[in-house]
DNA sequence: ACCTGAACACCGTTCAAGT
DNA sequence: ACCTGAACACCGTTCAAGT
């Protein structure tokens, strides 16, 4: 690969990043093409469809999330209470929905079989954090790891009021939570 | 109205909803237009904006949301089950869920405070049904109308596998249902 | 090898001309 | 009053020509 297509590919991807993040998903080829730099036909050279690019900002979603994931693995294994852990990171998931569509994809595609190496990492994760949950006695005993990807993708975005999301959220997590014991 | 015009507008509505049926709400303006026999100015004439179009037969689904919702309730009120009821009825929506989305944007207006007459209606009578519920106790008490409409808004349509959305249903119910005795 | 940008296809919307 | 359909605007995508 050229020196110039390798730095004109990263342009690109920080322009499709920047614009989707204040447009949402819905911003122009020829804009991200003028803001990175270069003409209509680059960007199509190294995304052939602009779902390609979207996918390219989704796969950095599932990234990050894995990422939390991890952390969140971390702080369980340490000895933290899995529920109060699991309700903090469902809050900082449902805040980020309210205005970043990629992320709800980036969830989505944990349901789907057909796995990369991050999305597998992301899952096996999640599963382990579901299995600190059942040990710990705070998620339901039928509640799985894919429960959670499912309730992550449904999860309302900027479609609802802020107070209707978290509303939304309270009513999910009485659905896998257990009632703790007083 | 000239007589023509009423004709045309029924015409119209007819087509978008038997296109819609198939195609999704992406149907183009123009095969609606011949599909009912006209020219496409004469669809703007009548709905200004393809959204307007579409609002129209999301109408109808509150339309019919409500007769489910009326007949729902005169069931409870003649003595049957709530809980079972209302079981149905999700299962009922779940179901429809997969190929219809404009009855997601039908349950979604029931959020908004702009409320039509019908879906002045179909609020009430999903209070009644939920004060039904409390009374019989088969739903937690702090559980409003506007949490089922939240609820149906967000469930999963043609984007999840159907055995998903019914995982997500039961999870959903949990969140509001009440454990019944035993 | 990769980039450029004019051109094409598609679809929502408008409007001058018709009846 | 209402209808017609060609024309416009916009946006995703392609491709011949350039370096």
């Amino acid at each position: 690969m050229r020196a110039d297509a390798t730095r004109n590919r990263a342009r690109i991807v920080q322009a499709a990043r920047d614009l989707m993040a204040d447009h949402g998903l819905d911003a122009g080829m020829d804009e991200i093409a003028a803001r990175a730099g270069v003409a209509v036909g680059t960007v199509y050279r190294h995304f052939p469809a602009k779902s390609d690019l979207i996918a390219a900002i989704v796969a950095e979603r599932v990234q990050q999330m894995a990422a939390a994931l991890d952390a969140l693995q971390a702080r369980i294994s340490a000895g933290a209470d899995a529920r109060t852990e699991i309700v903090a990171f469902a809050n900082d998931v449902a805040a980020r929905m309210g205005e970043d569509r990629a992320l709800k994809a980036a969830a989505g595609d944990l349901l789907r079989p057909s796995l990369s190496s991050v999305e597998g990492q992301a899952r096996d994760t999640l599963a382990a954090v579901v299995a600190a949950g059942h040990r710990q006695r705070a998620l339901y005993s039928d509640v799985t790891a894919h429960d959670l990807a499912l309730l992550f993708t449904t999860m309302p975005g900027e479609e609802v009021t802020e107070s209707d999301r978290r509303r939304w959220l309270a009513l999910a997590l009485r659905g896998i939570l257990t009632t703790p014991d007083r």
